[in-house]
DNA sequence: TCTGGGGTCCTAGGACCC
DNA sequence: TCTGGGGTCCTAGGACCC
């Protein structure tokens, strides 16, 4: 007699944004779309998805539109709606709440992890993909795991529309000679240092323990590396609504800003986009960082904390004082500011979706 | 080829306090 | 002579993810 065991799901669409696209324009099946921007590869900006028959020129997520626009000289290509995504994204949630004992942790626009109790994983991952099929003709890949990490580094295995399962019996064989740049929370400024220190696979990382990588990394990041290598973390799917830390705002201006009244009319727009951001969430401003992005491709960040209000003239103040701080001299191209808001008491102690929840 | 926009969390060092 | 230790807050910057 089989037993019921927890089991985490990964969910994760297949070229969600693509997908969502060809899904109102039915004559772009079968064909390359990328999906970028305004859509005009003249500007700058970057792909956000494209689709399988696009990836084929060798084009994918976060290459400047205008060097997709060259790799793939047939493709469609389609500016950025995000309000559609949103509502699509909505409904696949949705569904993967209505089945049956679903915990779901939303990821993102097109990822979720769903926590179950089942004998047959994927027998319920079959009938979840279905589910979603059936109410939203989008396809999906789902990762099966013992834990977080592990549903989550499986995912990649079932692309597209499969699933795969990985867990403590088969971490090892699958993932131990893969580069590390390949876990989740490993991107390429770690795997350099990693590599510094001899460890260039995950079943290196894996047999290092915890505290020798304390120096290079800290006291949380050094053992945290150490647990991914093993794929260990926590099964526990957490569902507790959102609440955001902060908002923030970026523009990127298609000619680089050279005067400093350019600069501070930017920043003004910012100011008021990001505060009617947070407005919307009747939560405070205690704190403001300004991101600054130099050409040729240099970014610099300015932080200051302001502890009193939610008033625009002393952030206006703020984050002119920030901008007035930018490299001389250098023109810029593009300008973030990020206002940070106090977590609500019932929000503050760690239940939130974050790494330090794996 | 020339690099978006929205987020989250961690680390280090200095100031300050008891 | 040599020079506490623990804590918090802040700034600046780094890294990662979708």
């Amino acid at each position: 007699m089989t037993q019921s065991r927890p089991w985490v799901l990964h969910v994760d669409l297949d070229q969600f944004i693509a997908a969502v696209e060809v899904l109102r324009r039915p004559e772009l099946a079968g064909k390359p779309v990328i999906v970028g921007g305004r859509g005009d590869p003249t500007e700058r900006a970057v792909v956000s998805t494209a689709s399988y028959e696009a990836r084929e020129f060798g084009v994918g997520s976060g290459m400047p539109l205008r060097l997709a626009a060259r790799k793939a000289p047939e493709a469609i290509i389609l500016p950025v709606d995000a309000e559609a995504y949103t509502a699509a994204s909505a409904e696949v949630m949705a569904t993967l709440r209505a089945q049956p004992g679903a915990v779901v942790q939303v990821l993102g626009w097109d990822e979720a992890f769903v926590g179950i109790q089942t004998d047959d994983p994927e027998g319920y991952a079959r009938g979840l993909q279905r589910a979603v099929l059936d109410r939203t003709r989008l396809h999906c890949s789902v990762g099966i795991g013992d834990n977080l990490v592990r549903a989550k580094n499986a995912t990649q295995f079932g692309k597209p529309r499969g699933m795969f399962r990985l867990t403590a019996d088969n971490w090892l064989e699958v993932m131990g000679h893969r580069p590390t740049i390949e876990l989740w929370g490993v991107g390429s400024k770690i795997a350099g240092r990693l590599a510094k220190h001899g460890i260039n696979t995950v079943a290196e990382l894996a047999a290092i323990t915890p505290e020798s990588l304390v120096a290079e990394f800290g006291p949380k990041m050094g053992p945290w590396y150490a647990q991914l290598g093993r794929g260990d973390g926590t099964h526990v799917v957490d569902d507790t609504p959102w609440v955001a830390r902060g908002h923030s705002r970026e523009t990127t201006f298609q000619q680089n800003l050279t005067e400093p009244a350019q600069v501070e009319d930017a920043v003004q727009k910012l100011v008021d986009q990001v505060l009617k951001d947070v407005a919307a969430e009747g939560r405070p401003v205690i704190g403001l960082t300004l991101k600054v992005r130099y050409a040729p491709y240099f970014t610099k960040t300015f932080q200051k904390k302001i502890p009193e209000t939610f008033d625009r003239d002393a952030v206006l103040t703020g984050a002119l004082a920030l901008a007035g701080r930018r490299e001389p001299d250098r023109p810029i191209r593009l300008l973030g500011l990020r206002a940070e808001m106090p977590m609500p008491d019932d929000a503050r102690e760690g239940h939130t979706p974050t790494r330090s929840g794996w």
